[in-house]
DNA sequence: TAGGCCATCTGGTCCT
DNA sequence: AGGACCAGATGGCCTA
């Protein structure tokens, strides 16, 4: 039973990934309780495997200590799903951000700015909205957002910079690389004055 | 190979 | 007491 667990858990064709999310601490706590007394180490078998080695060390740390083991095991649990509830966040936030080349992910630290600065991009046009009479239905449905605008050039990563130039019938901003040199123009058209 | 990013575990702290 | 949140530590993957 310990050996199919075992291909099953512990197949080299597993991703890392995998090895994370699904040898999850129960497990090696069950193969550290029917291993105990046996000539059986966890360790020597999933050497080079530095995620799993990381998690029998936890483990053979909570063995030692019964309900503050168990009650260790369960925060790590919520701890695992805390994050990964804040993950399912940022992916939304990421799906509602402007457009970019499918196989781009923006890292975390660049979602939050790309946020913080298209927010700031959305209010500067609805302050432009403002100042032109229009109320904010009326500009709406006369701009052309990011995500509708053009987005063709290959773009590696990036985000919306905070240099920003807005004219009487467009707002401008910029997408930029890592290194901050890929620069991607991203209009937003009054279309009232786009003929 | 170094550095960036990430997932996870862990112990501490605060809150309910 | 138990859960939520946080920051530090660790190790894997990826890329320049």
């Amino acid at each position: 039973e310990m050996t199919t667990i075992w291909s099953q858990r512990m197949s080299p064709k597993c991703t890392p990934h995998d090895l994370c999310t699904s040898i999850d601490a129960m497990t090696l706590r069950w193969v550290c309780d029917h291993k105990a007394g046996e000539d059986f180490s966890p360790l020597t078998v999933i050497r080079g495997q530095g995620s799993a080695m990381k998690h029998v060390k936890h483990i053979s740390t909570c063995e030692r200590s019964g309900q503050r083991g168990r009650r260790r095991i369960k925060a790590n649990d919520r701890e695992r799903h805390r994050m990964q509830n804040l993950n399912s966040a940022l992916d939304v936030l990421r799906s509602i951000l402007p457009s970019l080349p499918e196989d781009v992910k923006l890292t975390k630290i660049e979602t939050l700015r790309f946020a913080h600065n298209y927010i700031w991009a959305l209010t500067e046009t609805l302050r432009m909205a403002d100042h032109r009479g229009l109320t904010p239905a009326d500009f709406s449905s006369q701009c052309v957002s990011p995500a509708e605008s053009d987005l063709t050039s290959p773009v590696e990563s990036a985000y919306v910079s905070s240099d920003f130039e807005i004219s009487a019938h467009e707002m401008n901003c910029k997408i930029l690389g890592r290194d901050q040199s890929c620069v991607m123009p991203v209009t937003f058209y009054f279309k009232s004055f786009c003929g």
